[in-house]
DNA sequence: ATTATCTATAGATCTATAGATAATGC
DNA sequence: ATTATCTATAGATCTATAGATAATGC
């Protein structure tokens, strides 16, 4: 048996390496950015990058894979607050935080959704946050009229701050004040306008391949 | 004198196709896709794109300046609006509608602010974005602790949906929705973190070049 | 002995220009 | 006559691999 036993040191931290400047890089100069840089950058010669990702594909889907490991680092603390409002709040507020300072996943989630279509990672938690929010909302705590999806775009919005670069990172906060002030219950809210979508079919919606055309 | 008349029909027209094609082809595959792929797509030979734009920059630029003149059709409606609130609503609405159709923008904004730190072209509605901000304060109906910087980054934020295709764009109005309840006077605010910045100090700060290194 | 790294390079892609050909408008 | 377009291509950049050299661990 010559396979799956632990790799060589050296090639475990040229990997890791790899990771780490990858993530920079990416950030810095969007997601096609040439490889050989990626090697200059890790201290590699050209020819190991490619041994460890054969190709740029594998490269994005592994920091996919990376960053949803994170996530699974998140559920305890949010599912586990003692209110359901409060699980709103650091759903919200730990979720955009991380996109904010992962820049480069935005990209990655849309490069590896087109590579893969069918590829939903993130199932395992769709459960849990539909509970999250219903236990918000039968406290009376959150408004009525909200679905886990909306909570999920409103993170990807929060998060998009990351995409102007680490000076902004800060204050995107005074934003998240303002979001959670509007979706708390309140007798005069505005009623949300359109259809509230569960996860299945905002899967779906947003899996379509190009948009449509704007004019013609 | 032989510059500056008006350019020949054909050179007219292909000119407007290449903005056109230009748009769509940066918002699919991203502000580096490749010029000849545009003038595939405009129908032009490959020497056509670079008469009409030097570089990439000048293309980029030139999406900049269109962007810039589409703002200002935006300006009288705005403005004009019977209460400040109103005009509050209508420049989220507005805007971020703009932006979330417009999903090259982002990339071409900051493009161009990495070319030129100094230039600043929204500088001539600063002014009355404040005076917006003020009017709806003083009717009591905006949160008194907003800024109009804060109502621009929503604003970022709300068109950051255009980045996901097409499909998501007719559903970011709930989270419209959701932002603008939370941005009504109320007694039971929790008072926004951080310091709110003005337009001036805001251009400085995002304008510096790398984010600060995340680990070391 | 095995596994990984590095250097060198072939082939593909992309940018930008030169020079020959075609369209426009005074 | 002037201005623009197209085709062809030189040079630069990028991807991916082959083959020679070095590091690791049983």
């Amino acid at each position: 048996m010559s396979s799956s036993a632990s790799p060589r040191r050296d090639a475990r931290r040229n990997h890791e390496r790899l990771l780490v400047e990858a993530k920079k890089l990416f950030a810095e100069r969007g997601i096609d950015a040439p490889l050989d840089e990626l090697a200059v950058r890790a201290g590699v010669g050209a020819g190991t990058v490619y041994r460890h990702f054969p190709n740029r594909d594998a490269l994005v889907r592994e920091l996919y894979d990376t960053g949803v490991a994170e996530l699974q680092d998140f559920a305890p603390e949010i599912l586990g607050a003692e209110t359901g409002w409060r699980s709103v709040e650091l759903y919200l507020e730990r979720l955009a935080a991380w996109v904010a300072e992962s820049p480069y996943l935005p990209a990655v989630m849309r490069r590896v959704a087109e590579l893969d279509p069918s590829y939903r990672p993130g199932a395992e938690f769709e459960e849990a946050i539909n509970g999250l929010v219903a236990r918000a909302q039968a406290e009376g705590a959150l408004r009525d009229d909200v679905t886990a999806v909306d909570l999920s775009i409103l993170v990807d919005m929060l998060g998009s701050v990351g995409q102007y670069g680490g000076t902004y990172l800060p204050f995107w906060r005074r934003q998240l004040t303002i979001v959670l002030d509007g979706l708390r219950a309140r007798p005069d809210l505005t009623p949300l306008p359109g259809v509230g979508l569960d996860f299945a079919s905002f899967h779906d919606m947003s899996h379509r391949k190009t948009p449509p055309p704007v004019s013609r």
